[in-house]
DNA sequence: CAAATTCTGAGGTGCGCAACTCAAAAACTG
DNA sequence: CAGTTTTTGAGTTGCGCACCTCAGAATTTG
C-alpha cells in the first residue's frame, strides 16, 4: 500500500529536462541554479523544458545534497504567566517538528520586563545561529540589537509583540489595536441600554502590545458607545496579587461599574476580586488569551468573551518564516497570518 | 550564508546508530525498519543506541529513497456559492504546496445536492489514488461508498461536511452544533433587552452540516434567551434569489423581527431584501463564512457578525491528514483543529 | 586563420536512506 | 560434532539533486 509509482504520476527530474533541452545534466544545473557560463540562448532552451514540464526542484533531494541544516534561537520570556507557558510548550512541539526538517531550535529564557536582558542575549548570540525569534521589547537597546543581527544577514522574528521600527524580517502575532477595538466592539454590544463605567487593567503601559490594545479599546468605546466611560487604565504588572488589589479598589470606588477589560495577564486576580465583591455575573468582563484559567472563566460565566492569539501558531509561523527565509523556499502568505480569536462560551476548542 | 554546518549540529544518522550498536548499517536498518530476522538481544543494542544518539531518520531521504508519492483526489461541489469558491481556490494553492512533499492532488466537481452523483465518484474513483477528501452529503449511498473505500484502504477524509457514521478517517470543519450555538450567544447578547422574533434561513435542511446548526442556534436561543422567539427554518437552497423572496416574505409577515440568522449562503438576497425594507442596520443579522460579500456587509454595518471556517486552513489540513495517514507520519493534532472563527467589524483578516 | 575565450558535455562524488543479495558467522538442532 | 537454521556483515544500487573537475567543442577576438 502507498508504494512506488513514481513513475506514474510523473514528476519530472532534472535529467528530464535536460533531455528534453538538448543539454547535458550539467548545463541544466547550471541554468536552474544560475550558476554562470551558460549561453543565454541555452538558458532560454532550458528554461522553457523547465515551464513545459513543469520542473519543480525536489526540495527533498536539494537539502539532502546540500546537507544543510539550520539552527535557530526562541528567546522567550521567564516570568511565566499562563499564556507564556502556553507558548513555550507550543515552542517546545515545534522543536519537535522542525527537527525533521533539518532545523533545530533553541530556546532562551529572559525576563520579560527586563530590556536590557533580552538585548544582551541578542548582542551575544552565539555564532551557528540562522535565525532568531524573540518576544519583544520595544526598547532602544533592543531596537539596537535587532538591527544588528539584521546586518549581519541573520533575520529576526519577533513573536506576540512587535518591534515595528527594527528591522526584523516579520512579525507574528496579532494586530494589537485591531484587538483593542474588538474588545470594545463587544464591550459595547455587550453593555447595550446600559450606562456606566468602564474599568481597564493592563499589565504595564509600556509594553507595546498592551498599549496599542488599551488605544484600539478607548477609541472604538468612546467613539461609538457614548453611554459608556471609560476609566483611566490601571497597572497590574500582569500579576495575579497586584491585579486583585487594582481591581477590588475599582470596585469600591466606581460604584457604576458595568464593565471590564483586562488587557494583559493576572486574570485569576480579577476573578477573585470579583468574586469577593459578588459582582462577578453581573460585570462584563472581556479577557485577553485563552488559558486553563481564562477558560474556566469563561465556562462558569465570569469572563463574557476572550480575544486570543494562538500559541501553537505562533510558534510554527515564527519557525516556518525563518526556515523559508534561510532556504529561500516560499511560503503561504495567509498561512502566516495570526488571526484575532473571539472565544465564546460555545466556540471553545 | 545558511551554508554546510551539517555535523555542527550533528543530526545522527544510521550509520553512526549502527557504529554505537557495534553492529553493522545492514542490521541497524533491519532494526529500525522493523524488518526480521534480528535477535532479540541486537535489537535492543540497536534501539538504546537510537535512544542514546537520539535518532531519527531524515524523512526527506527516506521519502526520496522510497521514491513514493501520493496522488489525493478532492471531490468538491460545482454549484459554486462564494465560500465553495474559496475552497476550491484554497485546494488548487494547497495542491501546489504539496507537490513539493511528492503528492499531488486532482479536484473533481459535482452537484452538492446531488448524492448520486457523489457516490458515483467515490465507486468509480480510479486506482491509483491513495486519498480522498470530499465535502459529503449524509446519504446511504455516499456513505456505503466511503466505507468500500475504507474497506480497500483508501482514506478519506470529509471536508466541511461529516458522514459520522461512515468508516471515513478524519472529518476537516468546523463543529457545527456549536457554531449553531455560537450564533444564538450572539444574537442573544446582541439583543439584550429587546424582544421580538428571530427568523432562521437556512440552505437546506437535509445538509447535515445546517440541521446542526440550526438544531445548536435553537437550543440555546430557546434556553437562555426566553425573550426572543425563534420562528420554524425556512429554505433557501443558497441560492441568492431564493433567499430574497424568503426573506423579504418573511419581513412582511413578521412585524416583530429583531433578528435573523442564516445558516447557510445566500447572503446577498438577505442583504437586498433588508435594504428594500429599510431594515439594515436595525435587525441583527448574523452569518456563515466570510467571503468577499459577507466581508462587505460586516463592514457596512448590515451583518453584525459571521461565524466562519478558515478554507485555506481545512484544505491544507486535509490534505496534510491524508499524507501523514500515508506516508505513516505523524502530525500535530491541534494544527488539524478547525477552529470556529468569530469575525466583527473590527478583527477581519 | 590561429589564438584566446566562452560555453558545454561527460563524468564523478556524496547526501541519508531503503531495499536487496550473498556469504560468513553464530546459534541452535539431533 | 556434523548439520541445520538463524543471525549478521559487507556490499551494491538507486532515489534526485548539488557541486565539482576537466577536456573538448563552439564561438569570438586579434
Amino acid at each position: 500500500m502507498g508504494a512506488g509509482e513514481a513513475g506514474l504520476i510523473g514528476r519530472a527530474t532534472l535529467e528530464d529536462v535536460a533531455r528534453i533541452a538538448g543539454v547535458s545534466l550539467a548545463t541544466a544545473d547550471r541554468v536552474v541554479n544560475r550558476r554562470d557560463g551558460v549561453r543565454d540562448k541555452t538558458i532560454a532552451r532550458v528554461e522553457a523544458a523547465v515551464s513545459k514540464l513543469g520542473y519543480r526542484p525536489d526540495p527533498a533531494a536539494a537539502r539532502l545534497a546540500r546537507n544543510q541544516s539550520f539552527r535557530f534561537l526562541f528567546v522567550l520570556p521567564s516570568g511565566a504567566n499562563s499564556f507564556m507557558t502556553l507558548l513555550g510548550e507550543q515552542v517546545a512541539r515545534t522543536a519537535d517538528w522542525l527537527a525533521v526538517q533539518r532545523a533545530f531550535i533553541d530556546v532562551e529564557y529572559v525576563d520579560v520586563f527586563d530590556a536590557e536582558a533580552l538585548a544582551r542575549v541578542l548582542e551575544n548570540l552565539l555564532p551557528g545561529y540562522h535565525g532568531v525569534a524573540t518576544i519583544a521589547l520595544d526598547h532602544p537597546r533592543v531596537r539596537a540589537a535587532i538591527d544588528d543581527l539584521a546586518d549581519r544577514g541573520i533575520p529576526v522574528v519577533t513573536l506576540v509583540s512587535d518591534v515595528p521600527s527594527a528591522r526584523r524580517l516579520h512579525y507574528v502575532g496579532i494586530d494589537n489595536p485591531a484587538a483593542g477595538r474588538t474588545a470594545a466592539n463587544l464591550m459595547g454590544r455587550f453593555l447595550r441600554g446600559r450606562q456606566g463605567v468602564v474599568g481597564v487593567i493592563a499589565g504595564s503601559l509600556s509594553l507595546r502590545d498592551h498599549a496599542e490594545r488599551l488605544y484600539g479599546f478607548n477609541q472604538v468605546l468612546t467613539r461609538e458607545f457614548p453611554d459608556l466611560v471609560v476609566l483611566p487604565a490601571v497597572e497590574g504588572r500582569d500579576d495575579n496579587e497586584q491585579t486583585l488589589a487594582a481591581t477590588t479598589s475599582l470596585l469600591q470606588q466606581q460604584p457604576g461599574l458595568v464593565g471590564l477589560y483586562n488587557v494583559g495577564a493576572g486574570n485569576r486576580g480579577i476573578a477573585a476580586a470579583l468574586q469577593q465583591a459578588g459582582r462577578d455575573q453581573d460585570i462584563v468582563w472581556i479577557a485577553h488569551e485563552l488559558t486553563p484559567h481564562t477558560r474556566r472563566f469563561l465556562l462558569h460565566g465570569d469572563v463574557d468573551a476572550i480575544i486570543s492569539q494562538n500559541p501553537g501558531h505562533e510558534a510554527r509561523s515564527a519557525a516556518r518564516v525563518l526556515l523559508a527565509h534561510c532556504s529561500g523556499e516560499k511560503l503561504v502568505p495567509d498561512q502566516e497570518r495570526i488571526g484575532i480569536d473571539i472565544f465564546l462560551r460555545d466556540n471553545l476548542p
